[in-house]
DNA sequence: AAGTATTTCAACCGCAAACCA
DNA sequence: TTGGTTTGCGGTTGAAATACT
């Protein structure tokens, strides 16, 4: 598959893995682990070149993957992850035990950067993945912010292990709430400026996509509070001006 | 049923980061 | 500090499977 060979690999086999050689591999790793790949398939007694082999355990072969068809649930949590961290296939895969960052990646491409295309095109009226209605924005100044709680929080817990005082990371948030807070409310800057806050909300709300922007995996303390008080109480911010001072 | 088009996904590539002598 | 080696990542490919005509 995929392009010719590099002249470095002449000689190894390539293509799909034979039960043989995935048996080979399997039993090699649980007996000796996988400390040096490059050397591995040497030791294995496998014509195949040590990437090869990385690949193959850890996309297939592995223990702990899950295998089978996303969720529904699985998919929005990808959607919103995608969201927040962008094409980092394998800080999402981390998000999802048992999922690869490879399969991730070949689901995106084949499922959800379409669908959401679609949702973008069909009108303003998106249904999410957990069968709800969000209503888009409609006009600049009516914006709506359809905020359903689905988990209690009253305190925020900040961990700031290797983060600066003033920053929350994207897991510090992920223990405090559930998905349906990334993909329903949050606005966010990474510079702590109103200013910044409203040209994102603009930015938003010119392009139709979802109420939300994140940025290098750092939340502030001062934004998060006010997102988290607003995804908590059900408000509606209707008003630029509803956004404050931070 | 046969041929063609499209979709899926396992596996490849090149590059950058991490590691090590 | 440097330079070679190894690992991990994201983009891409194309055979196989599936859908369509």
């Amino acid at each position: 598959m995929g392009r010719a060979p590099c002249c470095e690999k002449m000689g190894v086999k390539r293509g799909p893995w034979t039960p043989e050689e995935d048996q080979i591999l399997i039993n090699y790793i649980n007996l000796y682990g996988h400390s040096n790949w490059r050397a591995l398939p040497k030791h294995a007694g496998l014509l195949r070149c040590g990437k090869s082999c990385r690949l193959r355990w850890i996309n297939y072969l592995r223990p702990d993957i899950k295998r089978g068809n996303f969720t529904p649930q699985d998919e929005q949590t990808i959607i919103n992850l995608y969201e927040v961290l962008g094409n980092r296939w394998s800080a999402i895969a981390a998000k999802l035990p048992g999922r690869t960052d490879n399969e991730i990646k070949n689901v995106w491409h084949t499922h959800l950067k379409k669908r959401l295309n679609e949702d973008h095109n069909n009108g303003g009226v998106t249904n999410n993945l957990n069968g709800t209605n969000e209503t888009a924005h409609e006009d600049k100044e009516s914006v709506i912010v359809d905020t359903t709680p689905t988990q209690q929080f009253t305190t925020l817990e900040i961990s700031n292990n290797n983060k600066a005082d003033d920053m929350m990371s994207y897991e510090d948030i992920s223990a405090l709430v559930d998905d349906s807070f990334w993909s329903d409310v949050v606005s966010v800057d990474n510079k702590n400026s109103k200013e910044k806050m409203i040209e994102d909300w603009e930015g938003m709300l010119n392009s139709n996509s979802k109420i939300y922007s994140y940025n290098n995996s750092k939340l502030y303390n001062d934004d998060m509070e006010f997102w988290f008080e607003v995804f908590n109480s059900s408000r509606r911010i209707e008003e630029l001006s509803d956004i404050p001072e931070f």
